[in-house]
DNA sequence: AGAAATTTTGACCAGTTGGAAAAATGTTAG
DNA sequence: CTAACATTTTTCCAACTGGTCAAAATTTCT
């Protein structure tokens, strides 16, 4: 009764059997198939015969590696979180502020741009309440955040940052950076064909660091009244 | 044949007929549930039955109403969209950059807290690439951003406003604030409990102020080295 | 090669979903 | 009151969906 099924179904059973190199090929191919569809329908909206199809297997082989449509969404998300959340780990206190700031937001820009789905996948779990991943994002996302809230708030007394809200600061981040792939479509159609480029990633980056730098205060008056 | 149903089917029909009061009540019943719905499952993920539950009648009679799912949905997208560019509309090029800037951003940020399932529904729309209002974004955004574009040019030129990317700078400003109507499971949980009150709408309106205004550069050194 | 294990396929199923048809129930004008 | 119209409910259905299962095809191991 234990070895009916090979492939997939050791989540947590007694011998877990090495997983051949095939079988992680083929697991591969369906998760890499998955984050295409879960990307951009989400998860009630993507159906097994459509990851089944971009996987270029039938319904059922998929379902031979991946028993249930849940596990491999779950799959996808625990492994994007780690992904995610990396660029953040990085931030280093001993660093210099501004340094450690711009290279985090071109990180994250550079994760928008090769990484769309995996963002438009966190987006689609966002969106919906983060039914699959409440326990992450109050977790350990929290901490890592509270963390670096921290550092921040130890360089605003230093004076080395302007002082402002820690937390606000992180979430501009991630919205100016995830927007480029989100909203991709919005904002090809609004940059139109000749704004779109391989310039386009270049001007965001420059605008972001302009931003976040010294705002849209002209050189001219920057320490001006107030 | 013209009149076998009557209440919604005046899509493009010769006699539109009036409309009576109780149809409108009961069509913007409907649509207020759509939108409850829609917002949080996306249009695939909402069924006809949820809806009509929301609505508080039975499915029938919901299409009674709207006999396709299809047209409910593209209601609620157009309503919408007139909604979400008329402050975008308002930026007044006679105006100071920063007074506009600076209001445009609030209002935004209004929308974000008093309007998020409408944030939602369109985030939605774009992160399932649009397929639904393609021409409206292609078109009458784009028109109106190119519009606002050059207002932004202009002042930059006058020394006005730091020269930067102004369809960049317009990404941002809707980045930031429709983050914390679409991420708001996100934000939530990383403030915790306690900071998020009352307060957590005026501390982002501040941060957000701070950000377009003077950057993270700190007083001491706004104008420093190059 | 041949047995054993793994992988793939085809047929099938029960539950859900969008939607149609028609009967039943109001509602309103004459 | 009643005929004409508007609304609601009941019943039903065909397509789709996630998932099963046994047999067939293939690979792996000896």
């Amino acid at each position: 009764m234990v070895s009916k099924k090979t492939a997939a179904a050791d989540t947590v059973d007694a011998k877990p059997r090495p997983l051949t190199r095939i079988q992680k090929e083929k697991q591969d191919i369906i998760l890499e198939a998955a984050l295409e569809v879960f990307s951009l329908h989400g998860f009630r909206g993507a159906t097994i015969d459509q990851i089944a199809a971009q996987a270029g297997m039938s319904k059922p082989n998929l379902l031979y590696y991946f028993p249930k449509k849940d596990e491999i969404h779950r799959r996808l998300i625990s492994e994007l979180l780690v992904t995610w959340l990396a660029p953040l780990a990085e931030f280093d206190e001993d660093g210099d502020p501004f340094t450690e700031i711009r290279s985090y937001i071109r990180r994250k820009l550079e994760m928008a741009r090769d990484f769309p789905r995996e963002s438009r996948l966190f987006a689609n779990e966002m969106l919906q309440g983060a039914p699959r991943v409440s326990e992450m994002i109050e977790v350990d996302l929290k901490n890592l955040v509270d963390e670096k809230a921290k550092v921040l708030l130890t360089w605003m007394e230093q004076g080395r940052l302007a002082r402002t809200d820690p937390y606000h600061l992180i979430f501009s981040i991630w919205a100016t950076t995830q927007h480029y792939a989100d909203f991709d479509v919005q904002v090809r159609a609004v940059l139109g064909k000749d704004r779109n480029g391989e310039g386009r990633f270049e001007d965001a980056a420059r605008y972001l660091e302009q931003l976040f730098m010294h705002g849209l205060t002209p050189k001219a008056r920057s320490a001006g009244k107030a």
